[in-house]
DNA sequence: ATGAAAGCGCTAACAC
DNA sequence: GTGTTAGCGCTTTCAT
């Protein structure tokens, strides 16, 4: 037996008033203004006849006045991974705070996944999207801005595209990371990579072949080449790689650093004795940090905060000139002390 | 310029008919019956003109009509985490065929979380909720019982709550894990847990003790109880228990494996010549199964699929009898062969 | 077999 | 300052 829920109707016969002005209340107070047009004690006792009722907006009927549904989607490659999960999550928050609701989706970089996720969001009447693009979806995506849907591209972008994003500076970090490892004494250090065209990872790849050409050692500059669905071949690469003394590797993303510890732990190496790595971002599984010697630590925070804030401002200037910004993220380097990273494991005892 | 969306009214007068029967066409077909009670050569016509016009029901004007608003709760520990971010996935497909909308919240096994997360779902008007129960949210679990929401609960369970719920049998899975280790000819086996009252984790442990003591080696048996918030502990477990001989670990949960195996590793031992590990579920970001003698593979398609089904027909018939079922999943335990464990960097070059 | 019509709860333009 | 009212798109009962 449900108990009917408490509509607008309801505070306006238990406080005298009409529903016009409840639902101004209701919508004034919303925004935290302090400026109603209502009679200050009228309001007050709205506000409280409202409180007392436990009064929930129906956010069918809004929606259906107003045809604002409130629900953003998010579409990243994927939700599992350690970095989408933080920035969806953090998305999320900050959308409540907005009293947005979202929804997610995994494309697994897979542009057919991506489509249909667009399709069906569109169905549900999102009034906005986050996507991060994967390859081979340019057309989608730009079919997606052509619709005048708002949009913010998160991660990677689609070139020659007019719409909001919000990315980090790979090049840099890239640069950074790499030169890390130079400052460390490495010479011989290769890069482990995705084949696939993606901004963000082209990006973190001319990065570290700049810095090594900067250091006078692109002729040591190799960057192996992954296809993300065979994995693999990143043992293969691993142990190749030892025979040619190679002494560091800087690894694209999280996941393909986790394969690659995997490997090298496999085959009985130790990190960063027989192998130095750095990398990017973090992997709540496998504790990287405490073997690498430098990785990239993105601002997932203002990921989130700054695509959510576009996307809302595009929501809200529809039909507006539509301005679009691009965001660029500082990374943030992540350095080991030089001893640490040979002493992590007495330092976890010390302080268990 | 924001096309005018197709109504049913559009179609109505597209077909010459009324919307009335639009309705009653549209609604007929989504149940895939063939007995419309409407003229089939209209209700045909109607159906072509839907199509041509490529109509999309509003999901607002339809909740707000019936009240169902077909959209449901999923509220995991965390979904960042392998095991439950698999489930969620599942869930949501099975759910999009039904035509649900699914919305996600992760209570971080802190109860306060979990109940404002209920809150809010509530809030936007779920039509049932699917949870996964953290340590001390029995009271707040048993409120939503109580107030007649649909619920399922999953991988947990409350005491003495008479609700659906979907589980694995996990002390079975304890058991037959430890047994694993034990053909292989191990003795001395611990168990690495954490110090939750959770249904599910003591199972476990159930299983774990109950399979040394039916070998005799019940003397032998050590659970080793860690916070979930203090990690760092467990390089010291390691560490003492590799002076004492230990053999094995047996581990309770997923992300306890992968920060286990990774304290192993950063000691320089190596899996299985130095420690041999049993656990459960998967983790993408460090491939367990190439170095575990034997895990736990949970049905996650089946956890999602029965879970989701048991809420559809407890919200289907809500003011029911509301007979409430218990389903017991079977674990399946994959070992690996004997001399697998050992050459699985070798195979890994040859396939590659 | 088909249509008319009454709302679901809310917003916003307009009236007083 | 406050009230009236017309729908938003859909489902469903009751006529016809």
């Amino acid at each position: 037996m449900r108990t009917k829920r408490v509509t607008i109707k309801d505070i306006a016969t238990e406080a005298g008033v009409s529903i016009a002005l409840v639902s101004f209340v209701m919508n004034n107070k919303a925004d935290g203004k302090e400026t109603y047009r209502v009679n200050k004690e009228t309001a007050q006792r709205i506000l409280e006849v409202a409180q007392k009722l436990n009064y929930q907006p129906n956010n069918a009927a809004r929606t259906l006045r107003s045809g604002k549904t409130n629900t953003i989607g998010v579409i990243v490659s994927d939700i599992s991974n350690k970095f989408f999960a933080d920035i969806a999550r953090c998305i999320e928050n900050h959308a409540y705070k907005h009293k947005y609701t979202v929804l997610f989706g995994s494309t697994d970089e897979n542009p057919q996944k991506l489509e249909n996720l667009v399709e069906v969001f569109r169905n549900k009447g999102i009034d906005g999207l986050i996507v991060v693009p994967c390859e081979g979806a340019d057309e989608i995506i730009r079919d997606i801005a052509r619709q005048n849907i708002p949009l913010v591209l998160l991660d990677r972008e689609v070139p020659d595209l007019e719409v909001s994003s919000v990315v980090l500076n790979n090049r840099r970090a890239g640069y950074e990371t790499t030169e890390a490892l130079i400052r460390r004494g490495f010479t011989r250090i290769e890069m482990i990579s995705y084949s696939m065209g993606l901004s963000n990872i082209r990006e973190r790849e001319e990065g570290y072949r700049r810095c090594m050409q900067a250091h006078e050692m692109g002729e040591n500059a190799v960057i192996h080449h992954l296809r993300h669905d065979k994995f693999a071949k990143i043992e293969e690469i691993i142990r190749e790689a030892r025979q040619r003394r190679v002494e560091a590797f800087l690894f694209a993303t999280n996941t393909l650093a986790g394969q690659g510890l995997s490997a090298i732990f496999r085959n009985g190496w130790r990190v960063p004795q027989d192998f130095a790595i750095a990398c990017f971002d973090t992997n709540e599984a496998f504790d990287i940090y405490k073997t690498a010697i430098a990785y990239v630590r993105q601002p997932i925070e203002r990921f989130g905060t700054e695509a959510l804030d576009l996307l809302i401002k595009s929501i809200e200037q529809r039909d507006k000139p539509g301005s679009c910004t691009r965001i660029v993220l500082t990374p943030e380097i992540v350095e080991s002390a030089p001893e640490e990273a040979l002493r992590s494991a007495e330092e976890a005892v010390t302080e268990a």
